[in-house]
Parts: C-alpha cells; structure tokens; sequence
DNA sequence: AGGCCTTGCGAAAACGTTTTCGTGTTGAAA
DNA sequence: TTTCAACACGAAAACGTTTTCGCAAGGCCT
C-alpha cells in the first residue's frame, strides 16, 4: 500500500526544504533549474498530488457546489442535476448531493451541515414541507454567512438570492390554450395542493387560460392531489364522472395515470379524451400513447443555475447584491395523447 | 453578513486561549464550570459550529463518499444513489457525486481528483469505455493508496474490491425459462454488445435457459444494440420478421421500444407477443401494458454498497484483506406485457 | 576593496481544529 | 513552613498547503 506522499516527505528524501518542494512544483523562478528539476522529477515518480483539504482550508474555497434537493429518483431532478455537473465539470468544480426526502428538517441538516466549510454554495429546490412551513430562515443564514445560494424551480419570494425557473403559469396557459383551439370546451385540471409553488402557478395558468376564453372555471373538473399514492382513486373519479373531453396534468404521473384509467374505463387516448402532461420525462416519451406535455428543460435548468452561482463564486468580492431570476423557456410537445384539429 | 465565527475569534472575545474554548466546547473537565458555562454560551449565541475542512485536515477522514457512475438521468442510477445516500446519512457520511458519462477519461479525472483527500472512499459502477478497454489501473491505484472501493451492477473480476451485484445470469435465466413454461419456443433476445458486463451475463443466461429446455439457439432471433440511438430499427426488422412469439430485453428501453414497434406493426403485446424486461424502472410500471420485468433493487443496492464501504471505513486498521461480493436478490415482476398459461 | 544587486533557498505564518504536555496557582497535608 | 496533588488553563504541535519575507552567497560595478 503506497499511501499518498506530501510535500513533506518530498522534502525531507530531497534534502530541500518545503518551500522549496512546493515552489519547484509550481515552477516559481525562484528556484534553479537543477532543483526545480529534480523536485519535479521524483514528485512525478512518487505520483504527488496535492491534498485538496489542505488546499481548501488554505485558500477558503472548496470549489465544491451543495445541491439540495427533495428527491432524486425524479427524472426531472435528475436532468438538473446532469446539467448542474457539466458546468461544475467545465468550471473544476465538484457537487456534493443532498437529498431532503420533502422534509424541512433534513433540509435544514443538510444545509447546516454543509455549509460549515463544505461547499462554497448552494442549488437548491425547496422541499414540500419548507414550502408548506414557509420557513427559510435556514437559507437567510447561509446566504448571510456570505455563501451564495441559487433555487430553481421550486422557488420563493421570500428569500433574496438568484432564482432558475421556468415560467409555469404561462406554460400552462398555453397547454391550455393549445386544448380549447383544438375545440375543446370541458378541459380538467389535475395538479398538486396550492403550497407547492408551481402546482399553484400552473393552476393559475389553466384558470387564466379558461378565463381568456370566457369559459366557465369548473370546479368540478380540478382536482387536487395531496397524497401521491391515492392519486390513482380521484383521477379514475373523474375519468368516470365523463365531464370533460380533455385533461392537463401539472405532472407526467399524473397524466399517464389518466391515460391509464381511460383505457380501464373504455375510453381511448386521444380519441375520446385528450391528455397534456407536465415534464417531458421517461414516462411521456415512452408511454403508449406517447404523451403531448410540456418540456422543462432541466439541463438547461441546471446549467444555468451552475453558471450563476460560479460566477457569483469567481465575481467574490463585488458585492454584487442585484440577484437575477433567470426564466428557462418551455416549449409544447404535441405527440398522439392529443387531437388535432 | 455574518461570517462564522471560529475559535479563534471567541478566544481572543473571551480573553482565553484557543485550546480552552475548544476543550469548554467539547465538555472537557479540564475547564472550570465558569468558564466551560461562559464559552459555551458565547458559542451558541454566536452559532458556532466547527470547520468541517479544518476537521477533515486534522482527522485525516473526511466523512464524505465519492459516488462514480456513468449516468445520473437514469432510473436505476438514481435508485442506487438514493440508497447509497440514505445509508451514507444514517452514519454521518455526504455523497459527493461524479458522473463519467460513460468515458473512461472521465472516469479517471473524477477519481483522481476525489482520491486527493475529498473523499474516504469510492462506489462506483464502470463506464461502458472502461469496460470496453478493460483498463482499471486507476482504481487499483486508489485501492492501493488505501482508499476502499466498492463496485457495484457493472463490475470486473479485474479488480480485488468489495462488490454488490445481483445474479444477472440467473436472473435472465429465470425470466426466460418462465417464458418457456408459458409454451413459448421461439424467444428473441434483445441485448447489448458484450463487454457491457451484465448484457453478457444476461445473454449467457438466456442460452442457457434455451439449452436447458433443448431449445437450439437462434442466432437470428439475438439481436445486439452498440449504439442505443439506432435501436428502434434493428428491433423493428426483429419484429417484422415475425420470427418469434416472445421477447427478452435485457432493459427497460429495449422492451419498450419492442412494444412500441410492435403496436406499430398490428402485433399486440400480450396477445400475439409476449415481452419481459429487466430493471423495474418508470417505464415498465406506466408503459402500457405495463411490462413484465426483472426487478432489481437498486435501492437495497445503494444500501448495501453504502453499508459495506462504511463498514471498511470504521474498520479502519484491521486491514482486513477479506473481499466479499454481495448478491441482492431479484425477483421477476409479472405484468400485463406477458400471456400465463 | 567596498557596496550592491541578483540568485537560490529556508523559516515561518496562515487556514481552523484537536490534543498533548507543560506550568502556575491554590489548598491541604505533613 | 514545606511539599505535593489537584485544578485550570495556555503553548505548541500536528494535519498539508502556499506565500511572504529574510538571509546568505556570489558576482558585478565603481
């Protein structure tokens, strides 16, 4: 077992002292060449590297980035993350992920936890419960520490940093808008309880969408999903009930749920019922019929949020307190779970 | 902004030395009542909390596990970093994650720069590259530099480590001989190219489920997919062929890429087709019809991996040279894409 | 020969901890 | 009054770097 060699040791088999060692290796002309050489010769023999937690506690960067998140078996997360790991790649950063299972509590854990030296900054997505809570005040602190924090898509007001989202009302409304042109009158909404964020912003969406074109809201025709696993009992509910004549889902799930419990109750995906989803996921592109939906681009998410919290990191000192909110585009994907006229 | 606080700094506030802040801090009964009260209270209202870097730097451990896999965008990768994340929590680890894009370049710079002290230890599952070039030196390196490495899914017998897979020869085995006890007698298989390690073995053990039935193989019914972007038309000509009755896909893309070339060529599934997957994913669970699969828990995966390395990691000395490899259990998963007798 | 500049290197501080080993003061025992 | 233990605390080393500064030796110029 060759365990990993320091300057020190470099030093003491070369009789030089460590400065010497470390300034050779970094070819300071401070040092002869035959010196230089020679250091740099057995460094290389003995594979010397230098240690990153020395170097982080010396120079008070870790050129390490936190990434908070609710879960990670979510195709969604998963894409940010991705995106989030190539611009930290590019840029010689690392990410340490966090997981906060929705809960408040280990989102303050993880947070406190890593922000003692760790990380030099935050991505976050808020949890469900934070949301619910409206309590950030464990965000407040970290950035007041002076350590930088970006939150994409599942965002507040209530804290001042830069944000990454997408613009979930309009995105909505247009997936709606999309389904009244194409004629249809009865069009329902399946989307999460109000304090998600953007289960809220994507209902505002669809409301808007119906007023605009002076169609009465039903509400009736929105249900509100609380509990993911009984999500099946309530869509199937109104699948049954035989209001309406298409369906938007603020969620890959649950469209393809509703699919699902068409087919169960003898009515075709798009022929009886058209269905717009949320996400372009693993689910939308593969799902029979495949399901038109709207597309978060979430490497293109997480590239953005890696790219402003670096060069909030690399800007360090100005002081830059104008904090952005960057808004990603969506775009509508039309596959077969939609009628065209 | 309120920089945290350190040592030093309620030290000189307090007019004592370093070592007795620290020591009040840690409860020491070297210190007076007075002034362990006195510092402690001073800690709190300032929240101090320890450098994590400075502490790594001391203890030589950093209580943080790197994680290399090839993706993250991909359902069981997410499932085993969940696992790999909850158990890493429980015993007061972070995870550090690096993807290598399947590169084995990537591979390499990513545990190098993790070996250099960022990291106690290493999960990792092999690109498609390294596989392909059977070049493993960097990780018997960091093995050597004393780090413990746990490999998991894709795998080598190259290297001496701890290793967590599942039995993907039975496991292939298993889901084609239940094929076979169905009556069906010409089943395809639909797998990768073969240094992908656990397309191999799954290719091995659907021969073997042939064989031992005394069923002759087929070598126009093996159909193997190098790049996955150009799968859709060599497992669409399988189908025209109509050449078989039932369907082995080594994941979860590939069966439903089956299915979905199937519905487009008027071939039902189950009914004129039947089709078992591997990998237990989104896709085999909201696709319809749902697929039969071959589930493999990448949760239990994550645990066990995360359990094993850590439990390497608290050994500590013992220098116990004793490598196990694990086996998690799998289970076939029977759905709606599978006719039973 | 004296002064000065360049060259080449080492000592030491700094980052923030923990811990070992002194050391001075106090009180009690002899 | 002397001796010794207990008590309370501080100094310093250590982890592995980088970097500033100081210093000695040698060469050059006057």
């Amino acid at each position: 077992m060759r365990k990993k060699v320091t300057l020190k040791q470099i030093a003491r088999e070369l009789d030089v002292s460590i400065s010497t060692v470390s300034k050779s290796l970094r070819d300071s002309h401070e040092i002869s060449e035959d010196t230089r050489l020679k250091v740099q010769a057995f460094a290389k023999l003995y594979n010397y590297k230098p240690n990153n937690i020395a170097l982080s506690l010396k120079n008070k960067k870790t050129k390490t980035i936190g990434i908070i998140i609710p879960e990670i078996v979510h195709h969604f997360f998963a894409t940010v993350i991705s995106g989030i790991e190539q611009v930290a790649n590019e840029n010689g950063y690392n990410v340490i992920v966090c997981l906060s299972d929705e809960s408040f509590d280990k989102e303050v854990i993880n947070l406190e936890m890593l922000a003692n030296g760790s990380t030099d900054g935050f991505i976050m997505s808020l949890s469900k419960e934070t949301q619910q809570k409206k309590d950030f005040h464990h965000i407040q602190e970290v950035i007041n520490q002076g350590m930088p924090v970006v939150l994409f898509d599942r965002v507040t007001n209530d804290v001042f940093c830069d944000k990454v989202i997408i613009d979930d009302k309009q995105a909505a409304f247009d997936a709606v808008q999309f389904l009244i042109e194409q004629g249809f009158r009865k069009v329902a909404l399946i989307t999460t309880v109000d304090y998600v964020s953007v289960g809220k912003l994507r209902t505002d969406g669809y409301k808007e969408a119906l007023k605009s074109n002076h169609i009465k809201i039903d509400e009736d025709l929105i249900i509100k999903i609380e509990d993911i696993d009984n999500c099946a009992i309530k869509i199937e509910n109104l699948i049954k009930s035989q209001n309406c004549d298409a369906i938007f889902a603020v969620n890959e799930l649950f469209a393809v749920t509703a699919i699902k419990k068409a087919a169960q109750n003898n009515l075709k995906v798009p022929d009886d019922i058209s269905v717009i989803g949320f996400t372009d996921g693993i689910i939308s592109q593969f799902s029979t019929p495949s399901i038109s939906t709207v597309s978060q681009n979430g490497i293109k998410m997480g590239r953005k949020s890696a790219q402003m919290l670096i060069d909030r990191l690399e800007l360090e000192d100005e002081e830059n307190e104008q904090y952005t909110t960057e808004i990603i585009e969506t775009n509508l994907i039309i596959r077969e779970s939609t009628t065209t006229k």
